[in-house]
DNA sequence: CGCCTTTCTTTGTCGCTGTCAATTAAGTCG
DNA sequence: CGACTTAATTGACAGCGACAAAGAAAGGCG
């Protein structure tokens, strides 16, 4: 799965026949797309003829993955492994469709000079996105209806372009080059100012048919909760999303605080902090039951801001950078408590993992959209 | 999707050319599978040749499907098209797995008597079954566990057979053969004294990594709510459940009802029982929209006991027969309250419709399975 | 050292599917 | 009747993959 095999070892895991698999192989060795390493394959010890190791040509196309927001624009340039090779950061001037298209132009030119290998672009937008068409139903934050990204970009830039939600995207990612490699079913949360979630099951990404899934953020978990803005009362992201954090925290006679704050007077042991949070690792954690019950999922991932960016949390609470957004650490037993409470059966049996979170990952997940769309579509038209 | 169509119109739904329509139909022409109707296709008005129907002939193939409960066994011989051609009904003297496997022999061999067609059976058991096997893993109300039910009564019966959990059987009937055909995204919600669901994604059925999906009834509504068997506090199942709805009505001072009681007490205005049902269409309602948001089905099927069995509730609650099991009609406006409520953005476009649902339809849920394998077999091994 | 065994890889042959582009079939209409 | 239209069939061909035989590249061993 990372690209590195022998021909035979292909052949076992495809379900194919070695001849097969040489004939596949020939004609992606010949445009470049795969090359020989020179190892000789399993190593010392075995009989036989070695095996010649086979791996993809990661720099044979290039990628560029934008994930767009009303704020600013992330880039980066991956290789087919969705390796970042260079990255660059856009804030948006003005978010009207026309002007967000030029930026992306312009971002787009500047990570490709020097790179004739870049084929194709990935766009990860928040909201109702119509994969299949490239357009963007509706994105609230964007205030975008009915756009045609898709379209103006490849227009605009000559190259392929795939257009995704940004949380399905950063599935996509984990999906293909990250935890969730081999995997047919995963879920992905998101936990930070909204509350997320991209699924994978039966090995396809769920798009719901209405554009809409994987909407945990709206999953009850208290009916005398608070009030979400979805209209209801004690959505999972009324109680855990940061808004709704603070404004407990302002209830409490707190008010003006950040989300690092809370966290910090949380581990320091204050008693609405430690509350307030550990009522939103419940609903979290109610949520991500609710996943595992009704899909049956193999494996969740946690991640979005409150997780932090680098892969270790900092234990011991200090030295901690001010302005850190990071409170999931306190509400992670929580979580996990009220999952393996309300998780049915072997439905608990699910393997939870955190995965850090910087913002070049949404870009990659846009990136690994557009290595999708190259792979699948190869040969084509 | 019926099995009637002239080969053009199979070669436009397909995307294939009419002429592989020609070469494939031939040889299923040449068994009998399939047949030409006299019809000349889209009737008059239209220029050019007129196509001709072809057609299943249902009549090639008959399967058999069982219905496996502890007090009953349900058997139905159905055509390919699923149309019941008999059933019958046998009381289970003992469940253990030898004495099941013998009474479905004798059921299957009455049923078979004089139609040489029969060519494969479907069962269906409730709990958590590995259809790829055949093996029940572990069925909570027959007390088995891991028992390879598939083989022994293939071994038995000289028939292709096929195992699946009875919910997911009733959705695969469903989706073939009912309001779901043509559907990608289909959710079937069974009501009475469990809440179950079966789920369709992307055109598949979702079976659960761990044997565990489609658990709507321990989906939480009320952390205050009334204990759960499985431990939590105001699942779905403990508040809209046959025995968490007479539960209920007992601590209200109406002990020894039955669910129909309630449900006539309801319509006669009596104010415990229309509160008590009252929240029990909540509770659906909210399981509901929780699949609608996380999934974005396309279509909802509430079906089960509470529902009935004949086609239209008799609205004027008089003339019902006692024992008469319907209470769904009382909480289905509370139902779609809580779900249009609870349903975030497009995900309320889901169309709800309520089916009816008489014991046999698990059968012939049972014998869908066995009609879906034997078409997506046919032609190997 | 040369031959045997083992394992990986390639290649020739064949069948299956399905496309493409005629060709044939069966109607309607003027 | 002949032009037109749509349906169905057919032959030629291409792609994919199975199967089996052959070739290649090692190590072991007499």
């Amino acid at each position: 799965m990372t690209g590195d095999a022998s021909r035979t070892a292909l052949a076992r895991d495809t379900g194919l026949t070695p001849g097969a698999i040489t004939r596949a192989v020939r004609p992606l060795l010949e445009v470049g797309l795969l090359h020989e390493t020179g190892d000789r394959a399993p190593a010392e010890g075995t009989l036989g003829r070695p095996a010649t190791v086979v791996t993809v040509q990661a720099e044979a196309h290039l990628v560029i993955g934008v994930k767009v927001t009303a704020d600013e624009l992330f880039g980066v340039l991956c290789d087919l492994r969705c390796r970042v090779l260079d990255e660059v950061t856009v804030p948006v001037r003005d978010h009207r469709p026309e002007a967000i298209v030029e930026q992306i132009t312009d971002l787009v030119a500047g990570l490709r000079a020097g790179h004739p290998e870049v084929g194709s672009i990935g766009l990860a937008v928040s909201g109702d996105v119509d994969a299949a068409s490239g357009h963007v139903a509706y994105s609230p934050f964007l205030t975008w209806r009915d756009v045609p990204l898709g379209e103006q970009v490849a227009e605009r830039t000559g190259l392929a372009t795939t257009v995704e939600n940004d949380v399905r995207a950063l599935l996509t990612g984990e999906r293909w080059y990250g935890v969730g490699r081999g995997l047919s079913s995963l879920a992905l949360v998101t936990v930070g100012t909204g509350i997320g979630c991209a699924l994978l099951v039966n090995g396809q990404v769920v798009h719901g048919s209405f554009g809409v899934a994987g909407e945990v953020g709206h999953v009850l978990v208290d009916p005398d909760g608070p009030l979400c803005h979805c209209g209801n009362r004690g959505c999972v992201e009324a109680i855990a999303g940061t808004a709704g954090i603070l404004e407990r925290m302002a209830q409490a006679g707190f008010g003006g605080l950040g989300i690092g704050d809370v966290a910090d007077l949380a581990r320091s042991g204050q008693p609405d902090a430690v509350r307030v949070l550990a009522d939103a690792g419940r609903a979290v954690g109610t949520g991500i039951a609710t996943i595992a019950n009704l899909l049956g999922a193999q494996h969740i991932v946690i991640t979005g801001e409150a997780i932090g960016s680098s892969p270790a949390p900092d234990d011991r609470g200090e030295g901690r950078p001010a302005g850190d957004e990071r409170d999931y650490d306190v509400m992670d037993p929580h979580v996990r408590r009220a999952f393996e409470q309300r998780a049915f059966g072997s439905a608990a049996s699910a393997a939870i993992e955190l995965r850090p979170l910087r913002f070049v990952d949404w870009a990659r997940g846009a990136a690994a959209c557009a290595v999708e769309d190259f792979v699948t579509h190869y040969g084509r038209s």
